[in-house]
DNA sequence: TTGTATGCGTTATCAG
DNA sequence: CTGATAACGCATACAA
């Protein structure tokens, strides 16, 4: 141990100053029963000797920590990516840190790090569900200690948890819509797993649409995978093998629309005017790709934004008997040269 | 307050089963001198009573958050949600947790994260500096405290701070050698702040490269932007100018090699035929954009492991004496149609 | 193997 | 406006 200076206390300010710590620890909170001279000197003494505040002795003593905790399926997706971002901005203002963890699309993570959140003594939890997770009972010792616990995008209906979404199903009908009003009848849609509200919602969406427009539901036009870029190759084959093909292909996402979109194309299946294609998200891919891709600009930074205040707001007012109360969020569509068919 | 239900506390526990709080304590942490008996007993009655072990007065004790710290330049890029990915993965498999804070490219910013991650006692900080930081004073607080600093990608040379960074200086070298050998004769190199010593490297072996070759290294086929997509379609246009036209360019990444080079397709120039292209990270878009983009192929999840094991082992041997020491990854070129010539 | 006693550094309560 | 004092819950040195 070379450093091993010892950490300075507040009892050492206010031993140097011949004051008492609670004046110190008050001067240093900005506490309004301070004189500004003693408020002015002990800041200055405190950094003088190189001072800094004890967050666990002054948790344990306020019991709060002032961290949230983050539990996301996948860090590593454009879109979270962006919804981390927006979070961090938003709870960095007012004073949050954020703890974060992936589940890696399994409940058993999940459960773990909602343990290791419960033991961190997060003030609040901001989740996005996992693939398979049906229940949510590893969030009850939150909801039982009146810890906020705030869903979205992968949402979960509880009593007392806040949700944040898009309108998925509107969406979806938007955007198969404007692929029927190209002219595509035989529109096959890929999605996941239908436990998750997103893509159950998207696959509602998009039923509904042919329907308002009498084109016949047909379940093997419906391909369901995990979505992934392979994914996207293996649902382009299958495609291939359909008699007669598809004339319009609405993929629940863009990683998925984009590699099945140039399997096609490498097979000469001409983009939009054979196959029209329509994703869901808005990646940066999205623009990279020719033809473009027509999307759901699904706004990651904006969720991130919105779930955070939502946080925040619930901190605040915590004692406040507030009703859970959800958030869907404005998505738009996007027209791309990938569904746009020059009539 | 509906749920206050008071939180269980060790002493709970040892007055519930009539032994010492000490013996609680000892048992959940799997004490070797606690009889099997009583650790049953213990966890068992911990369980059924609700208790979670309060992390606030552990730390205080132990004077250790189990917490490390993260500070980015920005949270939403490729890369970094890949480097986030692979620090958590390993951090959490032992027993750790990530804080993260985004300085936005500035560093004032930096400053305030740093100070937040000082507060919150994390202990251990992982760094990637911002576009404009020069010195790195704000960090000394924690290396004279022996609290590990490891800097990773955008690094800062300092003793007792460990560095992990790929070769740019060689990556940068042999794919402008590369270039050179399907012909490339003027090559446009476009990169950003040399403040960074991961362009400068890059800059450095773009310059030697040319060198060994016999070409003759010209300032004004040097383009400095910040290497956004915008400064894509920027540097598109300055190109566009130059006369004769380049017949190569080589992007410090592929965000802005990729809007380039489609300003560029679009003008009708030939990829690689009239401009051969390289990028540097490969981003997912680097397959998407046609022709697919040549570039380097820089992990970063292999490169958040290793930075968050390095940091696990300099905290696993804490007091011993570590010299500072920096890992080189290894970096891989990988060589597409963009820069592919049928000679 | 278990118990006793103490301190970690802060903040809140109460009293002045 | 300031001071004394008592928790907050845990982990460890020491004793048994």
């Amino acid at each position: 141990m070379t450093g091993g200076e010892k950490e300075i206390t507040i009892y050492d300010i206010a031993d140097k100053l011949h004051i008492s710590a609670a004046t110190v620890s008050r001067a240093l909170k900005d506490h309004p029963r301070v004189s500004k001279k003693t408020k002015k000197l002990v800041t200055k003494t405190a950094t003088e000797m190189g001072y800094r505040s004890n967050s666990f002795a002054s948790n344990l003593r306020r019991k709060s920590s002032n961290i949230i905790g983050l539990i996301v399926p996948r860090l590593n997706s454009n879109f979270m990516a962006d919804v981390i971002a927006g979070m961090e901005k938003v709870l960095n203002n007012n004073n949050y840190n954020l703890i974060i963890s992936q589940s890696l699309e399994t409940v058993q993570k999940e459960i773990s790090n909602a343990n290791a959140m419960l033991v961190n003594r997060v003030d609040g939890l901001l989740v996005s569900l996992a693939y398979d997770t049906t229940n949510i009972d590893h969030f009850e010792p939150f909801i039982k200690r009146n810890i906020p616990v705030i869903f979205f995008d992968r949402v979960f209906d509880h009593d007392g948890c806040p949700q944040i979404y898009i309108d998925n199903y509107k969406a979806a009908y938007e955007i198969t819509t404007h692929l029927i009003k190209q002219g595509c009848k035989r529109i096959v849609h890929i999605t996941a797993s239908q436990l998750r509200k997103v893509y159950a919602e998207r696959f509602a969406g998009y039923k509904k649409a042919l329907e308002d427009n009498n084109i016949k539901f047909e379940t093997n036009l419906v391909i369901i995978n995990d979505l992934s870029s392979e994914a996207g190759i293996i649902s382009a084959r299958q495609v291939l093998k359909m008699h007669p093909l598809p004339d319009g292909i609405f993929s629940a996402n863009d990683n998925c629309a984009i590699t099945c979109m140039q399997i096609l194309k490498k097979e000469g299946i001409a983009i939009p005017e054979d196959i029209a294609f329509a994703g869901f998200n808005n990646d940066p891919s999205a623009v990279v790709v020719e033809p473009n891709l027509t999307t759901v600009n699904y706004k990651g930074y904006e969720m991130g934004e919105v779930a955070a205040k939502l946080m925040i707001d619930n901190l605040v007012n915590k004692g406040a008997f507030h009703p859970a109360h959800s958030l869907i969020l404005r998505s738009e569509m996007i027209i791309r040269e990938s569904s746009l068919r020059t009539q």
